[in-house]
Formats: structure tokens, sequence, C-alpha cells
DNA sequence: TTTTTTGATTATCGATCGATAATTTGCACC
DNA sequence: GGTGCAAATTATCGATCGATAATCAAAAAA
């Protein structure tokens, strides 16, 4: 094993320099830990939570030990990921957004995914995000629940208010759903972009605008059939007669 | 460490049964290959290829050193589980079903996404889908490749035909990517269920309805107002002026 | 400058990993 | 019943894992 440069001469002329934590030997501890919660993010997201910490901490420029000085564990600087990676990327604004009634939904909704699918379909975020569903994580069934109150329930009583339709208190599970697929759509953009690397063959923004207009253009259609056909479906568990011919589906 | 048993009678009354292999000492090289194969799905489905070979071969009944027979490596055992699982999926009748244009489209398309999800929508393939994935494997992006070819552009090309329109040589980018959003929609109805275990709110038939009507009419609805419109926005990347209130807004 | 504090290092522990060698044991065949 | 082959076992290797203790050294306090 050899030593290469035991002690490096650091230019002490910029240390002061807070833009530039650059190569310091020795950190604050609150920028070392937030320098290391970042680069834990980033290494994690690439290789998974079974990634070495030796590893992570030759990531960080520094060695393995010192990882066990700001966090007591390897679980508990994953904990804290997940709080920095689900928590912290809600955007008060998007309530707002969404209900602006002042608003054309269908620009709202554009406006919206652009923002949200912006935060959200990173390399970092979205890899996280299934590493954790797939170790089993609550956190992750508590943000599906967070998403379908603040978005999805309050998309489908949208539609309902811009058709002149009663808006529902209890959205309908079949809408619920209806909506999951809208938001699935979307995310899946982003699985095939950073969880296969698929090369894709537009960007973001023109799936989001195609996707809202075949579901704005569907989805009323389908409000619509509902409100002149069967007065109220609740909850059944198949509205519409599957397989087998029917008049409906000779129109496509 | 208290042995329990060491040598349990075996009924050798059903040995030589093939239909129960239950708990047999010593099985023939096939047949032990196979279970292992089979076991190691399951376990590796569940915890993911970072799973200890030891306890996989706990859950297979026997010692960790027997895998070693049958599977020069762990990662040669992997590879095989990938073919198993990504190969043996696809029906040769898929392909004869989407192109039988004797039936509605809709009528396809609903018993199509029938047969296929129920082939798709179990953890143990889902879950591999994504750990693989998630690995960096490429076979991965070889079978987006595959459900590109012969669902989402048979897809594409079907609507054409149904609506009268030229069936495109090649389809348009912006049309596949609006089929893959059809394709995740319903997909991730898999995701939530196996990967975070979402408490669902329908079945996965009545999912595949609603997401097929939504999306039949809203993709009628945008090819025959680009047919009424802009003859022909070749790759456009934005076929529709996002963002600011459009006249098409105001009808939702 | 000297002393104190504490950020960061080296060295190392026990446990577990994938993989191999040596040994035991079940089963077909004569 | 005895014999040979191979399935399956026990024992163990070197490497790597998360985590801890002891030590060093840089910056603050005196």
């Amino acid at each position: 094993m050899v030593k290469v440069a035991k002690r490096a001469v650091v230019s002490t002329a910029e240390a002061t320099v807070p833009g530039a934590p650059a190569a310091k030997r020795r950190l604050a501890p609150e920028d070392r830990r937030r320098d290391i919660l970042a680069k834990a993010i980033e290494y994690f997201a690439q290789v998974g939570f079974d990634g070495g910490t030796r590893e992570l901490a030759r990531h960080l420029g520094t060695t393995q030990p010192l990882l066990y000085r700001y966090f007591p564990t390897k679980e508990a600087l994953i904990q804290e990921i997940y709080k920095a990676v689900f928590l912290d990327i809600w955007q008060p604004s998007w309530d707002a957004l969404l209900s602006d009634t002042t608003r054309p939904l269908r620009d709202r909704l554009q406006q919206f995914y652009e923002e949200y699918m912006a935060a959200i379909l990173t390399p970092q975020w979205i890899r996280i995000y299934f590493f954790a569903g797939l170790k089993g994580v609550t956190i992750n069934v508590q943000y599906l629940a967070i998403v379908e109150e603040r978005v999805l329930k309050r998309i489908i009583r949208e539609f309902h208010r811009e058709l002149g339709l009663a808006v529902p208190d209890e959205v309908a599970p079949e809408d619920l759903e209806t909506a999951w697929t809208l938001q699935g759509g979307i995310f899946y953009y982003g699985v095939r972009k950073y969880v296969y690397g698929s090369p894709m063959h537009t960007s973001a923004k023109t799936v989001i605008s195609q996707s809202l207009d075949v579901f704005c253009a569907g989805y009323r259609a389908v409000l619509e059939q509902r409100a002149a056909g069967a007065p109220r479906t609740t909850a059944a568990e198949t509205p519409v007669p599957p397989a087998k011919p029917t008049r409906r589906a000779a129109k496509v």
C-alpha cells in the first residue's frame, strides 16, 4: 500500500469562501452532515441501499468511520434520506394552482404536471423511490396517500365542477383509479428513462401535453356518457360489459 | 446447536408420484434444478438480488453449497431467472389477437390487456422486473423494445386503420409515447400493488376497462382533431400550444 | 505560544458474504 | 446383500460488511 501525499498543502486563501466547499479537510459539523446526506442520496440512488459505507466514504473523499460521527447507524442515514427525498418535494403553491377555478382545468394540469414532474423526474428521486418501495418502507405508502388526497381526488372533483356535474364528496373508487392511470402514465415516462435507462422518443413536456389531451377528452366523454346513461353506477365492478362486442365498441 | 431429527423417515410410497415433489431428500438433477430456479425467483423477488445464498437454500430445504452443483455462480443463477421471467411471457396468440381486424379494436385491447396483465401483474414478475431494471441489466431495455414493437406500434396503427386514417409505416414518436402512457397507466396499477404494497380501490379488470374507455375516446379525439386541423405535424415537439389559455382548454 | 476541544484518521472487531474442498449418504444396478 | 456413482452434506476459505476503540491533528480558546 503506497501512501500518496500524506499531508497535502491546503490553500488557506479561499478557506473562508462559503460558496466553494471544495476540498476542505476539516468542515463545520452542519456542513459535513449536509454533504454526507447529499452524496449518500446520489450514491444510494445509483447502487441501492445495499451499497457499502466504505465506497460511500470514498465518494465523499473521507474515511468510513467518519460517517458514524454524524449518523449512529447506516439505517439512520437511510431514514434521513427518505425524509429529505419524500417530504421536501411538495410545493405549497401547487395546492392553490390545482384549485384555481379562474383558470381552465387543462391549463392548471399542464402547469402542475410540468412543475411536479420537474421535481420528480430525476434519477435520484425515482430510483430512491423504487429502492425504498421494494424494501417495503411504510413512508412510500404514505406518499401515495398524499398524492391521492392532494392531486388525484382534486383532479376528479375539478373535472366534475368544470363539466357542470355534481361535485362528489367522496370520490368514487373507479374514478380514483382512473386518475391513477393519468398519473401513472406520465410517471412511467420517468421510470423508463431513469430506471431502465431506455431511450425516449420525445421530451417530458410533450408527453405531459399529449397525455393531458387524451385524458381530458377521454375522461370527459366517460363522464358525459355516465351522466347520460346510467345515472349513478356507484362502486360498480363492471360499469361497462367487458369483452364480447358491444355497440360502443364499434365506435372504437 | 441442537440437531433435530437427524434422519427423518421419508414415506417412500408416493416417492414416484411426479405431481408431488414434496419433501424428497434426493432429487433427479433436472427436478432439483427446476426447483432451485422456481424458489430463487420467489425468494429474490421478495428481497432483491442481494439476498444471500444461504437463506435461499433454507427456503429450498437444502444446504447452500448444493446450489453450486447446479449453477456455477450466483450471477449465473440470476441470469437464468432473467430468461425465465422475461422471455417466457409473450403468448404467440397475442400477435393474432391484436391484428384481428374482424373484431372491434376496443374488444381486442380489453382481451389483450386482461390476458397480458394476468401474466405480468404478479409480485414475482413485477418485482424481478424492477430489481433487474435498477441493477442496469440490458435485457430490460430489450423487453421494452419488444413491447413497443409488438404492442404499442400495433395499437397506434390499428387506431389509424379503424378511424379510416392512413396507416403510418413509421409510427410518429409522439404517438409512440402516447401509447406508452396507456401501457404505463395500466402497468402502474401493478406497481402500486406489488412494489409499494398499497391498498387498491378496484380490480385490475375494472382499471383496464376504465383506462381503455378514457384512452379510446381521448386518442380518437386527438387523431380526429389532428386530421381536421394541422394536416401533418410530424415529430413536432409541441403540437398543441402549451400553457396559456387556448380555445380548446376552455372546453376542459 | 500553549492548551483544549473536536473533527478526522488508522486499526480492528465479529458477522456474513460467495465459493471451494472434503466427506457422507441415498439410490440404481449387478 | 453388496458395490459404485453421484446427490447432498459438513467444514472452511478469503473477502467484505457495519460498527467500535484508540489515536492523530487541525482549529479554537487561553
